[in-house]
DNA sequence: CGATCTACTTTCATGCAGAAAGGATTTCAC
DNA sequence: GTGAAATCCTTTCTGCATGAAAGTAGATCG
């Protein structure tokens, strides 16, 4: 709301890419009526903006031997304990996202894994920061 | 593990494009001491099995307005609740991500709204389909 | 040993991205 | 109303990336 950052063809610009961010400007240009250096200019300037953070590929963990995706829900008991679990979190190539979170627990994390046994082991770590609940994911829908 | 999909050199090829889908693939084939080209083929062999499954941006939805951030478990009491409220759920607009959980409750879903409002009136559309329970979230640590 | 396969490099053509310059429209002060 | 400035677009042009094709080196196997 407020100040509109973006109108309505920036906003479809962003939608385009969001699907697929290989189309050429002058594609998207043609979906909105404009040149393809048009389009480029808007999207440079939600770049500058941090509209847009950066490009990436979407891909595929299982594909690779990442078959194991679970939700924790992490449980610290004293405050000294935050900054040093964040520490672990932060670094561990097991940890794909992490959030601080009001509600249940005081953070949320996505964790990847390639075996049951390879998560087994990292929850035993996670213990040494505290208590955490731990949701399985059978399959993404959306 | 297995039948080794890729080898080291796809991996490294695959954290490039992860951190930047628009280095060139001369750029990543200096990382990797290869041509360019020797690049683009390993690209265009992950992207045929998958593993790449498409380019997409990295954006920042508080920009633009969509300030809240939430994570919602789903309980589903009836089995008839599940195909309403996932055609609900793949439908909606609000509904980022799902995914069919073990452990607690039957559904997992990222939610992100513009206000507090829009949280709520989509919250009181889900207890149309089941109880839920929500973890607002605070800050994004990674 | 020779055939085949795979994965790389070199070479080449198409076309995209970004810079620069020019034009149309809006906004604002006076 | 008029001129200045800002904004946003189009046109033009250059460099460079991508992808195809052909050639080469090394591994595998009968």
């Amino acid at each position: 709301m407020s100040q509109h950052l973006i109108d309505d063809v920036d906003y479809r610009i962003l939608q385009q890419l969001i699907q697929d961010s290989t189309l050429s400007h002058k594609e998207i240009g043609q979906q909105v009526h404009m040149t393809g250096q048009a389009v480029g200019a808007r999207i440079r300037r939600m770049r500058e903006l941090e509209i847009i953070e950066g490009y990436t590929v979407r891909w595929n963990p299982g594909k690779i031997g990442q078959n194991v995706h679970a939700f924790v829900t992490v449980f610290l008991a004293s405050n000294a304990a935050h900054p040093v679990f964040l520490a672990f979190a932060k670094e561990d190539r097991r940890v794909e996202e992490i959030h601080k979170v009001s509600g249940e627990g005081c953070y949320w994390m996505r964790v990847r894994a390639t075996s049951q046994e390879e998560l087994s082991t990292f929850l035993d770590e996670l213990l040494g920061y505290g208590n955490y609940k731990i949701s399985l994911v059978l399959s993404q829908i959306k």
